[in-house]
RNA sequence: GGUCCCAUAGCUCAGCUGGAUAGAGCAACUGAUUUCUAAUCAGUAGGUCUCAGGUUCGAAUCCUGAUGGGAUCACCA
């Protein structure tokens, strides 16, 4: 619509000789119950014009009507100009933009930007949270590559620390050598399982202590499987065979478990980081804070950064004892990842509980002079919360991964046979439809909210496959595919019609939003807006659907044109979907 | 307590850099299937956009303050 805008420029040029720039107009789209395409406010204009609005708005458009062949009519609703647009612009619209294969394929931007999301730790399996971060930023990739950016989709697996000591040693003591063969249980659960043993036998020694008269603190310091776990730690740092062994052969497993939840997920990676690789990362850029005198030391010998100037605290980023904390790690995996793919931006989907620490993290690489520090973003999402409050995995108030999943395509299922909607399927192609649904609503509820916002998920109230829902679109997509297969008739050329109903006229406009629409959602890292448009053009194309006939068309022009409006609807539809990670099938 | 985020229909959410009578879905009610898939469509009802000021021709949107909710402020990650 650039071309309304250059008109718009001219025409208040040309009638109150003022010069105005192009972002000065305001451009939007007419509501339904006005008649046009597209609405300019003229309310801006009146300081030149020196006329009421109306008559402003009546002015330019007469200039508009008069200079450009596409503005077939307008009228004035107090300060709003609506433009009708000749159909044969929006005809020209769907056979030179919409059906052609390049419709939003976008031209390499020639910049590369890296995504890391899930980011696990491998002490226990993947909970709904975890899903919401694997799906946003599985999409954001997605969403970036669509916008014409090279994409590195990364996982910096968290594989050492305490948290995996904790499991390690509570196999021991209690797993009598138990496997995930030998129990048939999947890898991440059965570390977890002996991760929550191991908190409960923990606790066990707390009351134990307490009992015996020891404080709270002095207890929860004491216990012997505390120090046991910290002996652990120790031994893994120096090396110790025995430990390396079992540390790497229960990761294994894990490993083994996350790999079937993200399949089934359907998100992937191109680079894993581990922290038993970069957690002695840092230590240099410590040194080059020190000398560059970003960062100062203390008489006990920890090293510090002071950003009370920026309205932050003092914050550690060497323990006294020269060892790392979270920050150094993290400043040394960020030159990491630098010097590996050298990208221009580099997004964190991290939840917005650690806004703070990134806030810092960015602002010490600027500090320390850092110029691809600009390019950093911390893509910080809200917390899923259940109605009783926060997911506690501790306390047993999580939703499991795997679990969700499973219900969902149970869910699914029901569904679907409820409505004898599988004759003619095999079985597998049974269960495949039943997980393409059950994902799709599943994903669907949790994409089209803004990532920023918390999201309430009640495990009582099942996802909903109707109404604004991922089945909802995916129903409509099968739809025309079940139409498409139907056609009998080649329909790859262009059709000459003379006139569109308001239906096919509304679908064609929002389909040459969709590539606007892909770079407003990279540029806001939001799945939510391709999740809200979708729906719109689905709702559009089904109202479409249900008042005109496609195959009975009143002559084959007709027929031909709407099939190829349905094609170009299912292509829109399939590829906004795919950007979410949601699977469209052909029949359902 | 300091800092940051959030507040729109009973519920879950849209609402673009300020623009028309604030929109969807769910739940409730009414209607549509001899016709391309009714997981659909059409309609009814539902609102002091938390509150109070301010800026503006115009505020759900911007500013200030208040209230309520959440996060964070570890030599944890």
């Amino acid at each position: 619509m650039d071309f309304i805008i250059a008109a718009v420029v001219e025409a208040v040029k040309h009638l109150y000789q003022t010069d105005i720039t192009a972002d000065a107009i305001n451009l939007q789209e007419t509501r339904k119950e006005f008649e046009g395409q597209v609405t300019i406010v003229t309310f801006p204009f009146t300081k030149f014009s020196r006329k009421s609005p109306e008559q402003t708005g009546a002015e330019i458009g007469e200039y508009l009507k008069a200079n450009l062949p596409e503005v077939a009519a307008f009228n004035v609703i107090k300060g709003f100009l609506n433009i009708s647009i000749a159909d044969s612009y929006w005809l020209n619209q769907l056979y030179t933009e919409i059906l052609p294969d390049t419709f939003a394929v976008a031209k390499p931007n020639g910049k590369k930007v890296m995504v890391e999301y899930s980011s696990p730790n491998t002490n226990k399996p993947l909970h709904l949270g975890h899903v919401r971060n694997n799906l946003l930023g599985f999409s954001v990739a997605q969403i970036l590559d669509a916008a014409g950016y090279e994409v590195i989709k990364a996982n910096l697996v968290n594989d050492r620390g305490i948290h995996i000591c904790k499991s390690m040693l509570a196999w021991q003591l209690f797993g009598n050598g138990e496997t995930p063969e030998s129990t048939g249980e999947k890898g991440d659960h059965l570390v977890g399982k002996y991760y929550v043993i191991f908190d409960k036998e923990y606790k066990k020694e707390i009351e134990f202590l307490k009992f015996e008269g020891q404080t709270d603190e002095e207890a929860k310091k004491n216990a012997p499987l505390i120090k046991q776990a910290q002996e652990m730690l120790l031994k893994w740092e120096a090396g110790d065979e025995e430990v390396i062994n079992l540390w790497k052969t229960m990761n294994t497993w894990v490993y083994d478990g996350f790999g079937k939840t993200y399949n089934a997920l359907g998100v992937a990676f191109d680079q894993f980081y581990y922290e038993s690789n970069t957690y002695l990362l840092g230590k240099d850029i410590v040194e080059e804070g020190l000398a560059k005198g970003v960062f100062f030391t203390k008489e006990d010998g920890s090293v510090w950064i002071d950003l009370t100037a920026d309205g932050l605290d003092e914050k550690l980023v060497r323990r006294s004892d020269g060892t790392s904390v979270y920050m150094t790690q993290d400043l040394g995996t960020a030159q990491l990842k630098y010097d590996d793919y050298k990208m221009n931006e580099s997004i964190y989907v991290v939840g917005n509980e650690q806004d703070y620490h990134f806030k810092v993290l960015f602002l010490i690489l600027q500090k320390l002079g850092k110029t691809w520090a600009q390019g950093l973003y911390h893509l910080s999402y809200g917390m899923v919360d259940l109605p009783s409050g926060k997911m506690k995995s501790r306390e047993g108030t999580v939703v499991d991964a795997d679990d969700l999943i499973n219900e969902m395509e149970q869910t699914a299922k029901e569904q679907t046979e409820a409505l004898g909607k599988v004759d003619g399927f095999s079985e597998e192609d049974k269960q495949h439809l039943y997980h393409t649904i059950g994902m799709g609503a599943l994903k669907y509820f949790l994409l089209k909210v803004d990532p920023k916002k918390r999201l309430l998920f009640d495990p009582n109230e099942s996802v909903d496959f109707q109404g604004h829902t991922g089945p909802f679109i995916q129903y409509t997509h099968a739809r025309i595919k079940s139409v498409m297969s139907r056609a009998g008739v080649d329909y790859a050329d262009k059709i000459d019609i003379q006139e569109l109903s308001a239906v096919e006229r509304d679908l064609i406009v929002i389909l040459t939003q969709f590539p606007a629409i892909i770079n407003d959602a990279a540029k806001e890292y939001s799945p939510a807006v391709i999740a809200n448009y979708i729906y719109e053009l689905a709702k559009i194309y089904n109202k479409f659907y249900h008042e005109k006939s496609i195959l009975q068309a009143e002559d084959e022009s007709l027929k031909k044109f709407r099939l190829q409006l349905s094609a170009a609807s299912a292509k829109v539809i399939s590829k906004g979907m795919g950007l979410l990670g949601i699977e469209v099938p052909e029949r359902m």
